[in-house]
DNA sequence: GCTTGACTTTGAGCATACTCCAAGTAGTAC
DNA sequence: GTACTACTTGGAGTATGCTCAAAGTCAAGC
């Protein structure tokens, strides 16, 4: 993953390098200036977008709350709780240890469904092993086997 | 979690009851139904919708592949192999390991950002103890701290 | 000066997954 | 027979998160 910040220029120019750098396209760059989530960005005299390293930085950041499953619109009340500086921090710290929760739970689900899904793996398995043996009508996780 | 199946009757007599032991509300049963999702359910003779127990549990466990990332397309996909018989059974088998490994992937994800987070929790913590002590600009996992 | 390409803004359109509503029916309670 | 409740169908509307298109600007190359 990157973790690192080394493949980041300083300046970063242009809408099209900042997509690259985040793995967004410029359409949704957009869509999430205009409504609200990331800042009006610094425009060179031409009017074309630019960002600072930490900008792209702070982005890679959001993209990791989406990707747990933070909605756009707790995203953009988490950056304006930040704009409002530290007289804010305890309660982001709040909502990101809330995050964190969610999190945990998220994995839990997740692994219980594996556990279900592995098994109905193996079942299946046993089925190729020798098939129509439909004398035990094979009952359990969440659902009947076949 | 409910690995159980006691908490459900042989015969689900009406939509109210498969609502409850599903989670589901009465608008999205009839939704699936609708769109091929779940089968055309068998009805009373006034025309009221039932289910079996194995009815129910095959969705609960659509419920977990839904949970898990799985998109309604794909389960109603799945669903159709399932109707077709066995003849199915090793594209099945396919399609339940590609998401179990999708799931592993989403799982990797989630304790990345979980590691970000706890990062993010103890700077604030720092920050609280002695604040403005801008001095060590603190650089990294994926921001700038604040 | 003209074309090309990378950008700009604004607004409309789309996919997914519901969610709600209107109008009607069937069975029970009185 | 009237009211009430739980259902039925079909269609329309909504929320989220993009995604695309039209029309225009600006700078560089020829």
């Amino acid at each position: 993953m990157d973790i690192t910040t080394q493949d980041i220029p300083e300046t970063v120019t242009s809408i099209s390098q900042a997509a690259e750098l985040t793995g967004l396209t410029e359409d949704t760059i957009r869509y999430y200036e205009r409504i609200g989530l990331l800042p009006y960005a610094d425009r060179k005299p031409n009017g074309h977008r630019q960002y600072s390293k930490d900008q792209i930085l702070g982005i890679r950041f959001l993209l990791r709350l989406k990707a747990t499953g933070m909605t756009l619109e707790e995203m953009r009340h988490y950056l304006e709780l930040t704009r409002q500086g530290d007289s804010t921090l305890s309660e982001r710290y709040t909502l990101l240890e809330a995050h964190n929760d969610y999190i945990a739970r998220e994995i839990a689900k997740l692994q219980e469904t594996q556990d279900v899904i592995r098994y109905k793996l193996r079942h299946f398995r046993e089925l190729a092993e020798n098939p129509n043996t439909d004398a035990y009508d094979c009952e359990v996780p969440g659902d009947s086997g076949r």
